[in-house]
DNA sequence: GTGACAATGCAAATCATTTGCAATTGGAAG
DNA sequence: CTTCCAATTGCAAATGATTTGCATTGTCAC
C-alpha cells in the first residue's frame, strides 16, 4: 500500500504540499467500509504536525473551535489504532498519547520524559530483538513486545 | 544489549527478610509519626505472602471480610510507597499494581505479563546501567531511571 | 440523487483513584 | 492505666480519563 499516487488532492487548502499521506487515510479507511470525515482529517492533519505524543485531551484542544466532540476524538484513537496508524504510548500517568505512525513502520521506539515538566524525547530503539526472543523462548511465551520509557530530568529543570 | 541470563521465579527478597519486616514496618512508621494500625499490617501481610504485583481491589479482596475500606488500601499503598517499602507497576491498562519491597531494594525488576490470561512471570534486570547513563549524558538528563514490561501469550493460552 | 450504514453529539455511565469531614484510634506522656 | 492529639479511617461525594446508549447527521457506493 505504498501507492504514492495522488491525483486529487484538494480537499483542503492550508493542508502542506507533497503529502501523500491523506490520501492513504482515505484509502485505509475505505478498505474496512470506514468514512473518511472531517473529524478524522482533522485529527490526523494534527497528529502530522506535531510529532511527539499527544493526549485527547491536547489534540482536543488543538482543533478548531469546537470542531468535534471530545468523545469522538477518543473513538477516531482507537479507530486509528486498530488500523495501526497510530501508536498509543503510556508514560504512566493515566492519559493515553498518541503518534503518527508511517505506513510500514510498527512505531516501535521509546521516549526520555522529563519528570518536571514533561518535556519528551524521542530514543532510538537500544533493545535487540534477540533479547525478546530470548525471553519468549526461556518462558514459553510467543508473540511478545515490549513497553519502556525513560524518566528523568531535563536540562531546562535541573 | 548483552544480556546476561534471566529468569523467572525470582523472589527478589531473601528468604530471611521476611520474618523481620513486620518490626521493621513498624519502626519506619513511627520514625515518620505514622500509626501501625490494623489495615497496614493486614495489606503488608497480603503483599508478603503474594510475592507478585497486587492491585488495591486484589488486596481489598483479599483482606478479611471488610477489614477497612478501599479507600484506606489505596490510602496505605500511596504511604508504603513513599516510605519505599512497597514498589508500583504499570502493565499499560490503568490500574496500579503494587509489590513488596525488601529493604535497601529498589526492587527494579521486570515482567513478562500475559495478554489473555494476565499470568505474570518476573523477569530479572537485562539493562545495563551503563546503557540508562548513556542515553542519560546524550540527552543532558539526570536522575534517570525506566519502565520495561514485557508482554506475549504464555504457554498455556497458546 | 438516495438509501444504508458508519460516525457524531450529548449526556449519562464506568472505572480507578482521590478527597472532605466527622468520628476513631494509636501511642507518647503523665 | 488514663489522657490527649495528631494520625487514621469510613463514607460519601468528587475527580479525571475514557466509554457508551441513542437519536440524529454525514459519507459514499450505486
Amino acid at each position: 500500500m505504498s501507492c504514492p499516487d495522488h491525483h486529487h488532492q484538494h480537499a483542503h487548502g492550508p493542508v502542506a504540499a507533497g503529502r501523500a499521506e491523506l490520501p492513504e487515510l482515505a484509502h485505509r479507511l475505505r478498505r474496512q467500509d470506514r468514512k473518511l470525515t472531517g473529524a478524522r482529517q482533522a485529527i490526523f492533519e494534527i497528529l502530522r504536525r506535531q510529532r511527539h505524543p499527544l493526549s485527547n485531551k491536547e489534540i482536543f484542544a488543538e482543533l478548531p473551535a469546537g470542531d468535534c466532540d471530545l468523545a469522538t476524538v477518543y473513538r477516531s484513537l482507537h479507530l486509528l489504532e486498530d488500523m495501526r496508524m497510530v501508536k498509543r504510548f503510556d508514560f504512566g500517568d493515566g492519559v493515553a498519547r498518541y503518534e503518527l505512525l508511517a505506513e510500514g513502520d510498527d512505531g516501535h521506539h521509546h521516549h526520555l520524559v522529563c519528570t518536571r515538566c514533561a518535556a519528551v524525547v524521542e530514543i532510538a530503539e537500544c533493545f535487540t530483538r534477540e533479547l525478546e526472543d530470548t525471553i519468549a523462548r526461556q518462558n514459553g511465551f510467543t508473540a511478545i513486545s515490549h513497553k519502556l520509557e525513560f524518566f528523568g530530568i531535563c536540562p531546562r529543570c535541573q
